[in-house]
DNA sequence: ACCATGAGTGAGTGTACAGTCACTCATATG
DNA sequence: CATATGAGTGACTGTACACTCACTCATGGT
């Protein structure tokens, strides 16, 4: 494949979107680079001549994920209805659950989890929490203990979606589930679908 | 070593926890059936002997995890101070804090969430959980929305943690770890400390 | 004393994977 | 055309690991 020659600053983001998929799906120890590379269609030779080695590749993976994470509060913040600072924080947990719908974002920071004594891939992690505790608090205005709610709300949402359970019958489910948006939500509104998905009805 | 001679069912708990131990350290992928073996101080091939294979073995020692969490939750209802719902789910906040503050525990169950597309790992996460959500909801009482804030703040827990920032002095790790106690606590009453380690101070 | 049972191991086997290297060939420019 | 540049690859290497197998030997029963 890759038929058509393209400069290596072109090619490289189109790798980190492919291994963002792979890695998503197998995790860091769990991922080959020949899988990065069948995904992005390229020979894992050529992986190694963009990213000096499989662990630099999963940290601009991370990276790459925590810029979209970050934007995607931004636009959280935009369009906010309610301009309080609970209200805000809550435009911001409804885009991030509209942009985690996918999942690949969010498995990918589930198995970085699982890589933290990777010394890079720790840095990395911790590096994409702070931008985002700092980006939630700084831009909404909220309280610490809202804040640390927002994040406390966030990772039940990444668990209830690595379990699998977003749409369990069963009663212990449910519980865990209750108010995290299905995937299959009606794509129109970003800020107006947020309700009470990452953890407005607590209390 | 293992001078003395045991029977396999004396030796099969200790190997799992040695399994947790060394799976704790670096995950599923990342542990070696070896790695498991050297910690138990006998021969990777005797394992095998006792466990059909490393899934196995790592089936064994999460379920093994969830056994000893779930006890601690017993723990912190029977120790409890205040015996309304919201008391006994804090008194149970309290005991788990101090069972996973060795973080073998926890990060043990941050590796099999890392690991849920292996489908028996999956399995064994989605038992655990299921056994820690009803234990909770009807030991405590507590409502719906209590339990899941419970939850939520657990794995809220599990990422600081894993982050390594229970005593960072940087603001944003701060306010995630807020009322999340040190590894360092006083080991003296385990309903006591419970305070609001894991959620009774949002709102 | 003898043997049956089962605890425990050393030395493998086959395979998969991170990383390398020598190479091909498409394009751009003089 | 000639040649330089750099995109892209096939084939390889060395190592690590899940799992197996043939074996040793300690123990308890008769």
């Amino acid at each position: 494949m890759a038929i058509k020659l393209s400069t290596a600053e072109e090619r490289r983001p189109l790798v980190i979107a492919a291994a963002i998929t792979a890695f998503a799906r197998t995790g860091y120890r769990g991922t080959t680079v020949a899988d990065v590379a069948a995904e992005a269609r390229i020979s894992s030779a050529y992986v190694f001549k963009l990213f000096p080695s499989k662990e630099q590749l999963f940290v601009g993976a991370l990276d790459a994920c925590y810029d979209r994470v970050v934007e995607s509060l931004g636009h959280g913040v935009e369009h906010a209805t309610n301009p309080t600072p609970d209200g805000i924080l809550d435009s911001m947990g409804g885009a991030y659950a509209e942009l985690i719908a996918d999942r690949d974002l969010l498995m990918l920071q589930v198995h970085a989890q699982s890589a933290v004594e990777v010394p890079e891939i720790g840095a990395a992690l911790r590096r994409g929490y702070r931008r985002v505790t700092e980006f939630a608090s700084t831009r909404s205005g909220a309280t610490d203990a809202a804040v640390q709610r927002f994040i406390a709300f966030g990772q039940l949402c990444h668990l209830v979606a690595t379990l699998g359970i977003d749409d369990s019958s069963e009663a212990w489910a449910a519980t865990l589930a209750a108010g995290i948006r299905h995937p299959d939500f009606t794509a129109a509104a970003p800020g107006s679908a947020a309700g009470s998905s990452t953890g407005g009805n607590a209390a």
